[in-house]
DNA sequence: CAGAATCCTTGGAGATACTG
DNA sequence: CAGTATCTCCAAGGATTCTG
């Protein structure tokens, strides 16, 4: 299925296969409720577990900790432990992460340009159709 | 680039909280498991109901559908019956969608930089810890 | 052709309690 | 302090069937 083409990398694959993958490979790294904002809080500069717990608001101890494992496996986040006592154990993000958080912004840009348009775009949407309970977010 | 701040748009919020709720949108409109390879592939010109259930490999009709009203409520595809017999339906990227798919890139970029480093990363990861069977995709 | 309706499964996430 | 361990719930998604 070739219908016209969309090459940013010089790749060979048609782009109705190759891009697709990829995005969606680095969307599932930051996927989930509470990896950016984990990932954000990192990025400013090391942090503990406690820390983090408040920094992001409304995360539970469980998915802080799920999470954190998963970013520390893709290896966006490293954690050091000090063997001290009480524990102390600190995060931060790696090379790799702060440059995925770059990567991020002409998302957040466009996030930015099209808000408007976006919830205009939805409460026309609503209007026309009946909004059915399918309107959350 | 520069960890401690990183102001893209010269907002007055702090970097701890604004982008997260920012970025979160962005991704929010383009989450679910469907709608990149959807968005991708009417990006090449309008397609029809049909053409993206083949193009869109593994995509139930269920979810087609529901995936193709959420991004037509969003304003990312715009939808275009045409009342004939058989019913012929087409959709096509609006201007919003190809700027975001534009912005996609640099992610797109970065999973291609890191694709190996993070390969590597989960391999070494659950070859430290066991991998409890968590260790999907 | 382009869907709507229905039923069912799954895993992401919340709540709570316990521990080295 | 920095986690684990369970239990539970819900919405995303799959499978199947029906229709203008």
């Amino acid at each position: 299925m070739s219908l016209g083409n969309i090459d940013v990398t010089g790749d060979p694959r048609t782009a109705a296969e190759r891009p697709v993958c990829t995005v969606l490979e680095a969307l599932n790294r930051i996927s989930g409720k509470w990896a950016i904002g984990i990932l954000l809080n990192v990025s400013h500069g090391p942090a503990r577990f406690t820390e983090l717990e408040r920094a992001v608001p409304g995360i539970s101890r469980r998915m802080l900790t799920l999470t954190l494992r998963n970013l520390e496996r893709d290896g966006l986040i490293a954690r050091r432990v000090y063997a001290t006592v009480p524990p102390k154990v600190e995060y931060r993000a790696t090379d790799m992460a702060v440059e995925l958080y770059g990567s991020l912004t002409a998302l957040t840009q466009w996030a930015d340009r099209h808000r408007e348009a976006i919830a205009g775009s939805r409460e026309a949407y609503d209007r026309e159709h009946g909004l059915p309970a399918g309107a959350v977010d």
